[in-house]
DNA sequence: TTGAGTATATAAGCATGCTTATTATATACC
DNA sequence: GGTATATAATAAGCATGCTTATATACTCAA
């Protein structure tokens, strides 16, 4: 019971990829001014929550390869927003932690991110917001699972 | 009534950028096959849509940059997908067009982007799928305003 | 214990997006 | 008519993402 869109703008497609476009860069705008751009910030906060795994792990959280995860700390490295650690473990791991510099940003980031959603769900009550969410994460769902089609073409 | 969510992967602001993150993969792998990728799938879809505008015209319509377009023109450019003809009313303007090229690729990047809208909304009734864009074209609406804080802060 | 395979990090090269700045042309106002 | 402002396109330089490839180190099995 698919509902047809001919028009690229009208679509969910299209809307969701809008809507993501536009909290990127709300969610940019606001942690600029701790210094940062959105991805570092996103780095920055699992930095905190799980401090002292290797880059393959954050590359995971992130959902990024772990190259774009290490180019990334590259910067934040010469920036003084991480610090690389051997690992006495395994010689050919980094571990990853805060630094002074970057732990003050912390509390600035995090109520970035949570004026964010206030902003972005405005007018829902909370049951809207519970359909809102199981509804992302049926799509999650649908898009995460390879497709009949895929499946089907390849 | 704004429910708060401690980790970040368990908040509304994350499910959508993480539909997001994997709606632009899907459709990154689904028009690859037409040698393309999503973005200028997006710009020939709009030029099939629009012919002979300039380029600032489709910027706004993919909502990036001048900048940003020209380049990517640049190169679709190059790869023979797109054609800059001048303007015979507006000296610094250049008008765009498919070429036989790209017009062969309009019905592949077409049914990719049916399909993928089909895959991710699947399981979803019409009333749902109802619900669903109307409260994603809330969350634009609320993304689009500039926010009190921001407009407070700033 | 060696040898194959796997995991970690990184390099190279590309596309997409941005901000800021420049050039050329149009337009509008005095 | 002439200046001041706008707009169209593009350049420079950066951050983020990818694919593909490589060096090093670890692991496991023969």
């Amino acid at each position: 019971m698919l509902i047809i869109y001919p028009a690229m703008d009208t679509n969910p497609g299209y809307l969701l990829a809008d809507n993501s476009r536009l909290l990127r860069r709300a969610f940019d705008e606001r942690v600029r001014e701790a210094g940062v751009t959105a991805p570092q910030a996103r780095l920055l906060l699992n930095l905190e929550r799980h401090p002292g795994r290797n880059q393959a792990f954050y590359a995971e959280r992130l959902e990024i390869e772990p190259i774009t995860l290490c180019r990334m700390v590259d910067r934040m490295e010469e920036a003084g927003l991480v610090e690389r650690r051997a690992d006495p473990d395994d010689r050919r791991a980094r571990l990853l932690h805060l630094t002074v510099r970057s732990r003050g940003k912390i509390a600035r980031i995090r109520a970035a991110l949570d004026g964010l959603i206030e902003t972005m769900l405005a007018g829902f009550d909370a049951e809207e917001e519970a359909v809102f969410m199981a509804m992302l994460e049926r799509v999650s769902t649908n898009l995460s699972a390879p497709s009949k089609e895929l499946a089907a073409n390849g």
